[in-house]
DNA sequence: ATGGCTGCTTTGAGCAGA
């Protein structure tokens, strides 16, 4: 069973990418972030004809996830938010697909140390380690979570370590929530199989960034303790960043037994 | 190099991303 995360940076431009990506990385499940598009606009019909079924929470302009299950997988018990956590940005959509809960995520960016935004990414991120904490008991650690977690949790993770030493993606209080997720029980899948690879999921638009390799790992999927016996592979497709017009995001997939 | 691109927005300069 295969699992990815792709931030499509608009998912009105991105759509004839993801089709064209899924009918070659035919996934069992599909996390996709940063919509941008409204609830009422989501290309629904043109998914089903692919082969999904789909769970989405759109927004207009900004944010926006959703999570695509291949036929006949169905995302049911859909959880959109974090509950009993107002936020006007939609960011977080839940399903259980089979005998797992699936949770996709687009965390917040916080632009700056000293942004307003810094302090919401921070109340966001307690927020949700709240909800992780209270899926993974309700599903015996039975979960995953996949998204653009805007945390990159390592200086590994970091082309250039020192310029970005204490800067927003990579700050000390990120990266202790972080390891929180972690210490509730959840592995970097990625990390299991690749423990010293310097790779990378996001490469800036400007100054030849991808071309050069010099991005950094900030799309995730961490394994809840209930499947981590089941994983077998993660790695990270930079093909389509290459594509004409592409996301600034690759895909990353989980495969599990 | 505090910009560089890209997508979006009551269309066009400004915001946001990371």
């Amino acid at each position: 069973m295969e699992f990815a995360t792709w931030n499509v940076n608009s998912l009105k431009v991105r759509l004839p990418q993801v089709l064209d990506w899924l009918q070659n990385n035919p996934v069992d499940v599909l996390c996709l972030q940063e919509l941008k598009l409204d609830q009422e606009f989501f290309p629904q019909q043109a998914l089903e004809d692919a082969g999904y079924h789909c769970a989405w929470y759109g927004q207009k302009t900004y944010n926006g996830v959703a999570i695509l299950t291949r036929q006949p997988l169905k995302p049911e018990a859909v959880q959109s938010g974090i509950p009993e956590h107002e936020d006007p940005q939609r960011r977080v959509i839940a399903a259980t697909v089979g005998d797992l809960r699936v949770i996709c995520a687009y965390f917040v960016n916080g632009e700056a140390l000293d942004s307003a935004k810094y302090p919401y990414k921070l109340a966001w991120l307690a927020a949700l380690h709240g909800y992780l904490q209270q899926q993974l008991a309700q599903y015996d650690g039975r979960v995953v979570l996949l998204g653009d977690f805007n945390i990159a949790p390592d200086d590994l993770d970091v082309h250039d370590p020192l310029a970005w030493k204490d800067k927003v993606l990579c700050s000390e209080p990120e990266r202790a929530w972080f390891r929180r997720m972690i210490d509730l029980g959840f592995s970097d899948s990625f990390r299991l199989f690749h423990p010293q690879a310097p790779e990378y999921s996001w490469w800036d638009y400007r100054a030849a960034m991808f071309r050069r390799n010099l991005g950094m790992r900030i799309d995730h999927i961490l394994l809840g303790s209930g499947l981590l016996s089941r994983a077998t592979d993660c790695r990270i497709d930079k093909t389509p960043r290459g594509w004409e017009r592409p996301s600034d995001h690759a895909p990353v997939v989980l495969t599990l037994d």
